[in-house]
DNA sequence: GTATATTATTAGACTCTTCTAACTGAATAA
DNA sequence: TTATTCAGTTAGAAGAGTCTAATAATATAC
C-alpha cells in the first residue's frame, strides 16, 4: 500500500487497464496481455504487484478495476501520452501510428512540470493559429530538406573526435613531425604482440614521420627504426603527446 | 560484432563515453561510473557487452575508445539529447537541469524520423522568430495558469470512469432505481463472506434504491431485503446492468 | 624498490520483467 | 453430470542491469 514510485512497465500496465476500463468497466488478464503484447502469465505477475502497491483492486481469478490511486496515476500517464501524441502528430506532422508509438516510449520520463509546459505550448499553438501556422509550415518544409538516415542529420566526419585537453590520445592525433610517449597498447593478443616486437612498448618515445593522404598508413619512428602502421594499429596505441 | 539494437542503458554508456572522449580522447571506468552514477563494477560489465557488440575498443584494464560504429550511435544519441534539451529549455522554458534530465530519459525512444522533424521544428522556431516569439510568450503565460500537481492538470473527478459499453461494471455505475445481475464478488475472504451472507451472490438480482449525497452509503435491494453498502463494498460487486 | 593508494575486475546476489510449460477453476456443451 | 474448452494461475528459468565485497593490477610516494 505504500506509494512506491512505479516503474515504466507498471505504468504501462496501469495505462492499459485504464483504457480497457474506459470502455469495459473492468479489465481481464487477456485483454491486458493483448494490448501490451505480453503473455498472460506476465500480466498475472504485474497485477499482483500493482495490487500489493494499492493501485488496483485485484483478486485471483477475477476482474480488475483501478483504485483511486491507480486511477490518478493512470490518468496522469494517459495525459502525458496524449500531450506527446499531439505534439508529434499536430506539430511535427508525424503519422498517427509513429506519433503514438513514440509517445508510448517517451511518456514515462516526463515530470508533471514538463507535462504542464507542454500542455501550455500546445494550447498556445492552438489559440494563436495566426502565428502557429507559418511555423508549422516552415517545419514541414525544412523537414523535407534534412537528410537524415542513421545518423540523425549529423554529417559523417573523419577524425571527428576533438583534440584532447588533458593530453593523451591514440597515435592518430599526432601531426607529422610531432612525437609522444607510449602510455598503453590496446590491441588483442596477436596484434599487440606484433606491435611489441616492433619496439612499440610502454614508455617508448614515438615520432610521426609522415601520414599518407587518407591517414593510412602512418609512418613512425621508434628507437631509430621506421615503421609503417595502419590506421587501426595506430588506434591501439595510446600516447601522451609532447609539447 | 553483429549490429544488435542497443538497450537504452547501453546507449547511455555510449553517450557517456562519447562525452568523456570529446575532451579526453579516452575514457576510463571511473569517469563513466561518475557520470552515470553507477558503481565501477557495473561499468565493467557494460563495457564488456559494448566491446562484444563492436561499439567500443576495450581491453581489460585499459582505456576505452569508440569504434566507428560506436561513434555513429553515440553521435546519434547525443543529437537526440540536444534536440530534446533545446525543445525543453528554449521552447518550454524549463530550467537547464530539468531540461537535461528529461531529455536524458526521453532520448532513447526517438527514431531518426522523429529526430529529424523535431530538428526542423526547432530550426523553424529560430528562423521565424517573428511568429515564434508570441507563441513562446503565450506558452509561458499559459503555463503559469495551469494548476498541475500530481495529476498533470487533470481536474479530480468523482465517478470518472465512463459508462460501460459492453455492459458490466461495479455496483457504483447504477443510478438509483436501476438494477442488474450480480456477476462476481471481488472482495477478500472475510468481507466477501459477509456480503454473501447478506444475500449478495452470483446471479442474484440487485436494485439500487438510493445513493447518499457523496455516493456513500448506497442503499440496495436484494431478494426483497434492503441493505446499506459502503462505496468500497459496492466496488467489489460486479454487475451486469439491466436495460 | 618496496609500500601504499588508486583503479579495475571478478564473483555472487538481488530485482525486475519476461518467457514456457504445466496446472487449476470455471463456463459450456453434450 | 461429465467432458471439453478456455482463461488465469503457478512454478521455474532466463536475461538485463545493478549492487557489495573481495581481489588484482597499476600508479605513486617514499
Amino acid at each position: 500500500m505504500k506509494p512506491t514510485r512505479l516503474s515504466p512497465t507498471l505504468e504501462d500496465y496501469l495505462e492499459a487497464i485504464f483504457h480497457i476500463v474506459s470502455t469495459n468497466m473492468v479489465a481481464r488478464s487477456m485483454e491486458i496481455a493483448e494490448r501490451l503484447k505480453v503473455k498472460r502469465s506476465s500480466v498475472t505477475v504485474a497485477l499482483r504487484t500493482l495490487a500489493e502497491k494499492g493501485y488496483i483492486n485485484y483478486q485471483v481469478r477475477s476482474y480488475v478495476t483501478l483504485t483511486d490511486r491507480g486511477l490518478n496515476v493512470a490518468r496522469c500517464v494517459d495525459r502525458r501520452h496524449h500531450i506527446l501524441f499531439e505534439m508529434f502528430k499536430d506539430v511535427l506532422g508525424l503519422p498517427e501510428e509513429v506519433a503514438d508509438q513514440t509517445a508510448c516510449s517517451m511518456e514515462h520520463g516526463m515530470s508533471a512540470e514538463v507535462c504542464k509546459r507542454m500542455t501550455a505550448f500546445l494550447m498556445a499553438m492552438k489559440q494563436d493559429t495566426v502565428h502557429a501556422a507559418p511555423i508549422i509550415d516552415l517545419t514541414h518544409s525544412l523537414a523535407e530538406k534534412i537528410d537524415c538516415t542513421s545518423d540523425c542529420g549529423y554529417a559523417p566526419q573523419r577524425g571527428s573526435v576533438p583534440r584532447s585537453e588533458k593530453g593523451f590520445g591514440t597515435l592518430n592525433i599526432l601531426d607529422p613531425g610531432k612525437s609522444g610517449t607510449i602510455i598503453q597498447l590496446n590491441g588483442t593478443g596477436t596484434l599487440k604482440k606484433r606491435l611489441q616486437e616492433l619496439g612499440i612498448t610502454r614508455g617508448e618515445h614515438i615520432t610521426v614521420v609522415r601520414i599518407a593522404p587518407l591517414g593510412d598508413p602512418i609512418e613512425v619512428k621508434v628507437k631509430n627504426f621506421r615503421l609503417s602502421l595502419r590506421r587501426e594499429e595506430a588506434d591501439m596505441i595510446l600516447i601522451q603527446p609532447e609539447k
